[in-house]
RNA sequence: GACCGCUUAGCUCAGUCGGUAGAGCAACUGACUUUUAAUCAGUAGGUCGAGGGUUCGAAUCCCUCAGCGGUCACCA
């Protein structure tokens, strides 16, 4: 009897023991070495898994077939040594039937090459085993690409939740759920644009990058045009633009699917990006906007499940028409007791909520208070679809007066599962009160509302030439699909949700000295002129945890002057005379953008600091120990202190924008 | 932004009172050859998120930091 020597074992898989990859570059090599491709480019599959589980699901248990078939997809499992894989395409799944009796030496070899993951294509006859399973009996197997990466737990797959939005085409893989949840956003969303196009309306295309914020109430994005030099918004809405596009008559109705994208939290329901869609009718009112509503939304979930009643977060949902129809205050009142019609001021509004114990700021209009008590008691309960209708007014900018009760405007919400999914109204289209309306924004605006709308002068402009009578609406997509998904995380509905980015893994570029920074031309006035300022810039990264602003003022003034006194040449700098426009002289201006960014703490800084140095970038840092009375003392106190001990309150950077982005492109503006 | 929780092998997770670091899957070497999470025998794989502290001794207790998640607040 021989007995292999464990020594031997491990030396034989010396460089694959254990680890998964270099086990699939070995059998890569292998293969190479063999003579076949790893990366062909082409198979010719004539069958998917799920047509023949269908076509032979009449086959008996134990039978050969002569139908000679070819499937093609990723090996998700392996058993007696590859005798059985199973086969997994985009239309499911198939097992595959490894014999010696069907297969040549050469055809079997392969099957050492092969690893959970790799996709492969298989030419066989159709059987059904005698356990019952329908089996591809194989008589030639071809490698299509070898998968180098190990396939997370086939039995837990991949929980980390981080991982599964990162790595999606790897969720996947692995995730029925997952693929299930994303073929049905497309289903739905592809549905909604098909009703659309049916009932006659045209779908366009309006801008991302917006000048003014209008449409909604958000925070918004800001991006630079270099070619403009002028900052531009992610819009938060199209609807300006839509009805622009009504005003010139291109078509009664119009709609536009796309992305919003709104500077807020992220949330299990709150994404930055997200997709509505907006739609605009002349001659049509919001009433006629609850009819459309509730049959688009009644088809589309039928469409999806068959039937309009389903079951969401495990309660019953009825999608049927009609929907209930409440007005705002009615609903408050049902909930709180408190009548707001019949409430006159502001004061005594806020005085009644507070008493309710609804929480609303000391600015807050009557409106809003209305809002925030709606929001606070009534918002969650409404499960079944309900239509919201009649809003105040001065949360409606952008809506007509109600036609019979002055203080509301012809709006409303739609509510399914206690979450808005709809907001529609009649469009206000007088360009004078539009004009008053928008001005209530800009002084809300003014008095710190970041979220207020801004003055249009345009869309006045718009108006005034004439919109007709107009009913819009919009829904948030995403919102829909977790609805029709009964998805509890918008993540799971967006293919790629927004991440923090990954910093720990990105690989750091190779430093570049500071002579890189180009030699200034000529000393004159006009320098400023040959200068792309886009292409450097000076940073400084603020310690968020200082709260003496005063402080921190000082410490960026000396850090500064540290920066252009002691680190960079003046050529570096390209510091000008600038004359301003009643012709003074101001010497000694650099011509280059000064950024104030805010860091987490001192720690984030020493990090930002570190990679400076070993960028070899122009740099100063201003301490804790500088805020002491005498340099003395602040010399004595530094030298007592170990590198990681030193509380930094400031750093100033100045370099190349792309080399500045790389350290600190994850801060945010100081404020 | 505030609070709570998590971080241990490629993946999923145990780890008791502070006392030599564990399992399943994946991988590797074999056996077996009509399996269904195949089975059996064996092998290898760890800076216990990072740093500091307490201790004779720390995955475990304390502090700081980082990443991630959850809840709350704003927004759809």
């Amino acid at each position: 009897m021989t007995q292999t020597h464990p020594k031997n074992q491990t030396q034989n898989s010396n460089s694959t023991a254990g680890d998964p990859r270099a086990a699939k570059e070995a059998k890569l090599k292998a293969l190479i070495d063999s003579g076949l491709d790893p990366y062909p480019h082409v198979y010719d599959r004539t069958d998917m898994a799920d047509a023949l589980q269908d076509t032979y699901k009449d086959l008996a248990d134990d039978t050969e077939t002569k139908d000679t078939v070819s499937v093609a997809g990723r090996v998700m499992a392996m058993r007696n040594s590859g005798m059985f894989i199973d086969v997994m395409d985009t239309s499911g799944r198939i097992q595959v039937f490894c014999h010696k009796q069907s297969m040549s030496e050469d055809e079997l070899a392969k099957l050492k090459f092969l690893d959970l993951g790799d996709i492969i294509g298989v030419k066989g006859t159709m059987r059904r085993t005698p356990r019952g399973e329908l089996s591809v009996r194989a008589t030639e197997l071809h490698m299509l690409t070898k998968s180098l990466q190990p396939l997370p737990d086939k039995h837990h797959g991949l929980t980390d939740v981080e991982q599964r939005y990162r790595q999606r085409y790897v969720d996947l893989i692995v995730n029925e759920e997952s693929r299930e949840t994303l073929r049905t956003r497309s289903k739905i969303v592809s549905f909604i644009r098909r009703y659309m196009e049916d009932a006659g309306a045209l779908e366009v295309e309006t801008p991302m990058l917006h000048e003014i914020l209008g449409g909604a109430s958000a925070k918004p994005f800001v991006t630079h045009y270099n070619a403009l030099d002028h900052d531009f918004y992610l819009r938060i809405a199209p609807e300006l633009k839509l009805k622009r596009l009504i005003v010139g008559g291109i078509a009664d109705s119009v709609f536009e699917i796309n992305r919003n994208f709104r500077n807020e939290g992220v949330s299990i329901k709150h994404n930055p990006e997200f997709t509505m869609i907006e739609g605009y009718h002349a001659f049509k009112d919001y009433n006629d906007m609850m009819d459309l509503i509730e049959d688009l939304v009644g088809q589309t979930v039928e469409h999806i499940h068959g039937s309009r009643v389903i079951t969401i977060d495990e309660q019953r949902v009825d999608f049927n028409s009609p929907w209930k129809r409440a007005s705002m205050c009615d609903l408050v009142q049902d909930k709180t007791g408190i009548d707001f019609m019949v409430i006159e001021t502001a004061e005594e509004a806020q005085k009644t909520a507070l008493k309710a114990g609804v929480h609303v700021e000391r600015t807050a209009n009557w409106g809003q208070v209305v809002e925030a008590c709606f929001d606070e008691k009534v918002e969650h309960t409404l499960i079944q679809p309900t239509h919201v209708i009649n809003h105040p007014f001065e949360i409606s900018p952008l809506a007509k007066g109600h036609r019979d009760i002055p203080r509301l405007v012809e709006r409303f919400e739609s509510f399914v599962n206690g979450w808005e999914i709809a907001n529609a109204f009649t469009e206000l289209n007088d360009p004078a009160i539009q004009r008053v309306r928008f001005e209530e924004q800009v002084s809300q605006r003014e008095a710190g509302d970041e979220e207020a709308q801004m003055l249009d002068e345009d869309y006045i402009t718009a108006l005034e030439v004439g919109l007709p009578p107009t009913a819009g609406w919009g829904m948030g997509i995403d919102r829909l699909v977790m609805l029709l998904t009964d998805s509890p995380n918008i993540r799971d509905v967006i293919c790629f949700p927004t991440l923090r980015p990954n910093f720990a893994k990105a690989e750091p570029s190779p430093s570049k000295p500071l002579s890189s920074v180009p030699e200034a031309k000529e000393e004159n006035n006009d320098r400023y002129l040959t200068v792309d300022d886009s292409e450097y810039r000076f940073v400084v990264v603020v310690n968020g945890k200082e709260t003496d602003t005063g402080r921190v003022m000082n410490a960026i003034g000396h850090s500064m002057v540290g920066l252009s006194g002691r680190e960079a040449k003046d050529q570096d700098l390209c510091l000008i005379n600038y004359e301003d426009i009643d012709g003074n002289i101001h010497p000694s201006v650099s011509h280059y953008p000064v950024i104030i960014l805010k860091a987490k703490n001192g720690n984030q800084i020493r990090k930002i600091r570190q990679q400076a140095l070993d960028k070899n970038l122009p740099f100063t840092d201003f301490t804790k120990d500088m805020q002491l009375g005498s340099s003395k003392e602040q010399v004595a106190s530094l030298k007592t202190k170990k590198d990681e001990e030193v509380e930094y309150v400031v750093l100033s950077l100045f370099g190349k924008t792309s080399n500045l982005k790389e350290l600190t492109g994850k801060l945010s503006l100081y404020k």
